[in-house]
DNA sequence: GTATGATTCAAACGGTCGTTTGAATTGCTT
DNA sequence: AAGCAATTCAAACGACCGTTTGAATCATAC
């Protein structure tokens, strides 16, 4: 236990800060391990044990490293998906608009290099890779409400799906994504091309937004026989709620 | 430094696979942090000193553990490749033949129960993950000759993809696979579906496939004008080298 | 059976970690 | 100016870490 906090007056708000800001860019840098309170506290020019004052242990700051960032970034992600529902009139929605709804924002905030936004994406890609119990239900409980949201609406804007099936894509699709935004440099794995750095995010969400809608929209494994077999384009113009039955026809939504 | 290693003999070979295989699975299970050489020897109920005696260090059990399984993995992987190009008779290789010979062998190894190879999956997950640079040296020496012939092999199935579009693709897919691999039950974030342990790693297959070879041949990102246009079904039949044509059609490569 | 090298063992070393403590300092209110 | 809570600070605590040491034990060859 520690004191019970008042509205902070005089720059303890700075400190509070200050900590914040140095814990993001030490925990996306070297993870929650391996950066240390002392090394920490050290870069915010602060004392150690401010840590235990203003937060009241290690984990409690991740936590409200979290809360601080996550609390915005699902605002805006549901925003968007409100907007896009707004506009549909009941239609079902598209599921480029859908993913570009759930990932624009992270793919935005991750390019807002002033607010230090960028440095907060590569923490959470981290987090996806956590085991830790603590940092997984954190995760958990910021995600429940935002992705039960995007997943009915994918699972009508893809009717063909089982939902099964449509939980594995999302996964998939975050997967691919949290790898990306963890920004491990792990491209370099795969050839020698400059392309890790010098990427603006809208190139990256250019790039990895059709990755996603064509993974989504794939052909389901067992329908037809052919792996290379895909569905349809499925063109959709405003106004012609009927736009999805063209994949409708090979792919049959199976019981769950 | 420690001693020189002979031949081992009596049940020192005994002692060092043991500390290898507790060394997987706590490894697999915390993290290389959070599994301390005491827990990891208390586990494979050998001294403590072993690992210093047998290894050297913890980096260079490390080492040993990925050296163990990663010479057969990458292995098996090019025995595939090749075996496919030998009969592709100099013709480009399908998209989906070429991910199914790079995520097949990494699958059916996290299949492999009796083995421990499912442990060292999660182990590979994991290290995609890591930003320590001893750990990315050693998954980078370890992927770069058989990335190379992979992305060789994809740059000649997929003639119309610029080459960094496509380094990013290959990145796309190695995210998904990585966090699919890596078993951090993530799809719980997704859904409560029990979707994760009951799944055999077979029927993962046939639902990530399709999914990356989707994405890799979807549209390039500025060819056209929609975000919803996809390129033809690319059907494929055996004996027909043109098969990959029609996607050519309306995807140009950029060059470099 | 005795010498010799390989292996195991208990114990300790030096260091870093998160956390706690209690006093010093600051800032605001009366 | 005094009082008091909020905040900062240096120092230490206890635990755990990877690593090292040197002696004990084992297996094998002579």
């Amino acid at each position: 236990m520690h004191p019970k906090k008042y509205p902070p007056s005089g720059d303890s708000l700075n400190t509070r800060e200050r900590i914040l800001n140095s814990a993001e860019v030490l925990f996306a840098e070297h993870g929650f391990e391996r950066a240390s309170l002392r090394a920490l506290t050290a870069a915010a020019q602060v004392n150690l044990a401010a840590v235990h004052y203003h937060f009241g242990s290690k984990v409690a700051l991740i936590r409200a490293i979290f809360e601080r960032r996550l609390a915005p970034l699902n605002a805006e992600r549901l925003g968007e998906l409100d907007a896009l529902e707004d506009a549909a009139r009941g239609r079902p929605l598209t599921p480029a608009g859908i993913i570009e709804a759930f990932f624009g924002p992270v793919l935005r905030m991750s390019m807002n290099l002033e607010s230090g936004g960028h440095r907060f994406i590569r923490l959470l890609g981290r987090a996806h890779a956590e085991s830790r119990p603590v940092i997984r239900e954190l995760l958990e409980s910021a995600y429940v409400e935002v992705v039960e949201r995007f997943r009915a609406a994918l699972y009508r804007a893809l009717p063909q799906m089982p939902e099964k099936e449509l939980a594995w894509r999302m996964h998939f699709m975050l997967g691919a994504m949290s790898y990306v935004i963890a920004g491990t440099d792990a491209v370099q794995l795969i050839a020698s091309y400059e392309v890790r750095k010098s990427e603006h995010p809208e190139s990256v969400m250019k790039r990895i937004v059709p990755f996603l809608v064509a993974g989504l929209t794939a052909p389901l494994p067992d329908a037809g026989t052919a792996k290379t077999r895909r569905i349809e384009p499925q063109i959709r113009t405003r106004g012609e709620p009927r736009s999805a039955r063209g994949a409708e026809r090979r792919i049959e939504r199976k019981a769950a």
